[in-house]
RNA sequence: GCCGAUGUAACUCAGUUGGUAGAGUAGCGGUUUUGUAAACCGCCUGUCGGGGGUUCGAGUCCCUUCAUCGGCUCCA
């Protein structure tokens, strides 16, 4: 007798052992039909393997994103089926899936692969899973995993295997390809219908750049072929949505080659967004008692080997400017942190004086490697809305708490929903990696920890991740495609604040050291601009956005008239343009449409007898008359809406 | 930095097996004076990313370099 229960709390019982797919049978047999895996107590399996005793099973299908994992597991191996099958001799690293789809690293030796043989994979494929082959699950010894693939000559699945305990191994057999794999998969191909292979690329061995590049192969699979081209629509629609093609659009930012790869210039239109966001930040961090502060571009080198990273950067960074004056030399800022730990320096400071709050909009210079540029979102100069903190430890909480808060009033002004909250501790591990005590990191890493309880965030917590100097707070949201970006920053310091002897004196009357918060809610200006875009898909929010209005005349006749409408708007502080070519409505109403220009004013005779204009809604349509105060108020309280 | 791809007018793109570049949009000029998503006619635009080579001849082939794109690594 065996006894599953299920999700929902009910207990099936069957008689002999069982499989999970027994089990979904039993159920019903829709579900058996679209069932991929299931999660037997607490690890998923095969639907084939038996259950002998008392468990918890949950089914997965295509709708759970373990259905899918499986599915796209499966879809991998299936890959290499087919690439074993046109390309033999192959070398097979890893081959998992991922969030959407699944990649195989695979060594091609003699071979070369191309783009154009990727439709020839895919029809292999497609071939293959037609054939309905089992994916069938075999434990095997070390011993034997270890002769199995010495014999086909694999190095990669050798030290893969050498690092498996013997009695934990298992191999997958489906068709001619065999794959040592932890599993769980598919019982069969049958299911995989439609196949698109995205793209090839390279990637080091087991991830490390002292290691042979493997050429890595991208793709994604469906159960039916038109979950596959709704799936392809989406991302030309992400593509659109590029902040790259929309900053161009819109004439936000340029970049020139012979300024350089990786410095953004900024048109007027961006610099004016970016300088509406800066106000925004500003007003807000005034609130929370911070005090603007400016520095250098330029510090000496000396100010860098202070603070350590001179030598831990130093050598990959834009190298250091001579002057007439022999062995002078100075760096690009590549941080504005050192700078402001000499503003703390600079007077002796009180336990009263805490904390002090030193912000700036402070560009820095940083050398990325070239293959890592990428539109605003990694630049080589970039502005950081970067502040720092100075506090007692007993401050800290409070600190980073109102640092919260700053983040998380921006996120919500911007409509920013869907980020994740990253924390980063210690590698417990790796202890040495870090610096400052021990007693200090703990206090850090509960302080950021019961912080983000009290503010009531939902957080991942990420181990190993942080700095080796403290314990971070990540902000990371999504671009258009997926990808993922850190935007706001929140990080506790023990190292400056020691490299600097910053110092402060307690009620006692002894020195202490303060503890030091970086924090910049936007990130940097660049990126956060970039997402913004890609979020907004262009349609920025009125108060940020370039062109709030534009003005239409109906013809040359009524351009008078016009000009007043945007003079008075301008003194209303809307920003209006005006269209005044010799078109007919249509075309301009097209071409405001398609600059998303929120509101389009319509001024002709009738219009200009009343003193009024018509006001059309970009994307929605006319919606009828107002008086010119009436749409100033009108944006006016609109605007309100969107900040407060 | 590494692997792969791409680079043609301001923008989006076409350019056959090598025979000294083309479309649409934008821009400019003219006609039209227009009522809620494209009026008509005409004109202009290029070191075919840069450099080198092969060839009688290169946008097309080769080398090199720069930039961009997709990944990898990195990200103070």
């Amino acid at each position: 007798m065996v006894r599953i229960t299920l999700p929902d709390g009910s207990v099936r019982e069957y008689e002999n052992a069982v499989s999970s797919m027994d089990v979904a049978r039993s159920i019903s047999e829709g579900l058996a039909r679209n069932v991929l895996s299931a999660k037997v107590n607490d690890e998923i399996w095969d639907l084939n393997r038996i259950i002998t005793s008392d468990a918890s099973v949950k089914l997965f299908t295509w709708d759970n994103t373990e259905g899918k994992a499986t599915f796209w597991h499966s879809s991998a191996h299936l890959m290499a089926e087919a690439i074993e099958q046109l390309f033999p001799g192959t070398k097979f690293g890893i081959g998992p899936d991922i969030e959407n789809g699944f990649y195989y690293d695979m060594d091609f030796g003699a071979n070369s692969i191309t783009e154009a043989d990727l439709e020839t994979i895919e029809k292999k494929m497609l071939e293959l899973a037609r054939t309905d082959q089992s994916l069938i699950r075999r434990e095997v010894s070390k011993a034997e995993a270890i002769e199995h693939f010495t014999k086909k000559g694999d190095q990669y699945k050798l030290e893969l295997i050498n690092e498996l305990e013997d009695g934990s191994i298992s191999f997958y057999e489906s068709g001619t390809f065999t794959d040592l794999c932890r599993g769980p998969h598919l019982p069969d191909t049958s299911k995989i219908k439609a196949v698109k292979l995205l793209s090839i690329a390279g990637a080091y061995w087991r991830g490390d750049e002292k290691r042979p590049m493997m050429t890595r192969i991208y793709g994604i699979t469906f159960p039916k072929q038109k979950e596959l081209e709704e799936y392809l629509v989406k991302l030309e629609e992400a593509k659109k949505r590029d902040h790259r093609k929309l900053g161009k659009e819109l004439e936000i930012f340029m970049f020139s080659q012979r300024v350089g790869s990786g410095l953004p210039i900024w048109l007027p239109k961006g610099a004016a967004l970016r300088e509406r966001l800066e106000q925004f930040l500003k007003k807000k961090q005034k609130e929370y008692g911070y005090q603007q502060v400016i520095t250098p571009h330029i510090g000496n080198v000396e100010l860098y080997k202070t603070s350590g990273h001179f030598q831990k950067y130093g050598k990959d960074s834009f190298q250091p400017i001579k002057t007439p004056i022999e062995g002078e030399e100075f760096m690009l800022k590549p941080m504005n942190c050192p700078h402001h730990c000499e503003i703390y320096a600079h007077k002796p400071r009180s336990y009263k004086d805490l904390p002090l709050r030193f912000a700036e909009f402070g560009t820095v210079y940083r050398y990325e490697q070239s293959g890592e540029l990428h539109g605003l979102t990694r630049v080589r100069s970039f502005t950081q809305d970067d502040a720092h903190l100075f506090c007692r430890p007993d401050q800290l909480k409070k600190e980073f708490i109102g640092v919260i808060e700053i983040v998380l009033y921006i996120f919500k002004t911007l409509g920013f929903n869907d980020y994740t909250a990253q924390i980063s501790l210690r590698d417990p591990n790796n202890k040495e990696k870090y610096i400052g005590s021990v007693e200090n990191w703990e206090k850090a890493e509960s302080a950021i920890i019961e912080a983000t309880q009290e503010k009531g965030m939902e957080t991942v917590i990420e181990i190993g991740e942080a700095a080796f100097y403290g314990p971070k707070l990540d902000f990371m949201v999504r671009d258009a495609i997926g990808r993922k970006w850190q935007l706001g920053t929140i990080q506790v310091d023990y190292n400056l604040p020691e490299r600097f002897d910053l110092e402060y004196i307690g009620s006692d009357n002894q020195r202490y050291r303060p503890v030091m918060i970086h924090r910049a809610p936007f990130g940097s200006m660049e990126r956060f601009v970039a997402v913004l875009l890609e979020h907004s898909a262009g349609k920025l929010p009125l108060w940020l956005i370039p062109d709030q209005a534009i003005v239409l005349p109906i013809s040359e006749k009524y351009e008078e008239y016009a000009k007043k409408v945007v003079d008075l708007l301008d003194q209303s502080e809307v920003r209006c343009l005006l269209d005044n070519r010799s078109e007919k409505i249509g075309k301009k109403i097209r071409d405001a449409e398609l600059k998303r220009i929120p509101y389009m004013l319509i001024v002709g005779e009738k219009e200009e007898e009343q003193g009024m204009v018509s006001v059309r809604r970009q994307g929605e349509g006319d919606l009828g008359q107002q008086t010119i105060d009436q749409f100033a108020e009108f944006i006016r309280s609109e605007i309100k809406k969107e900040i407060n």
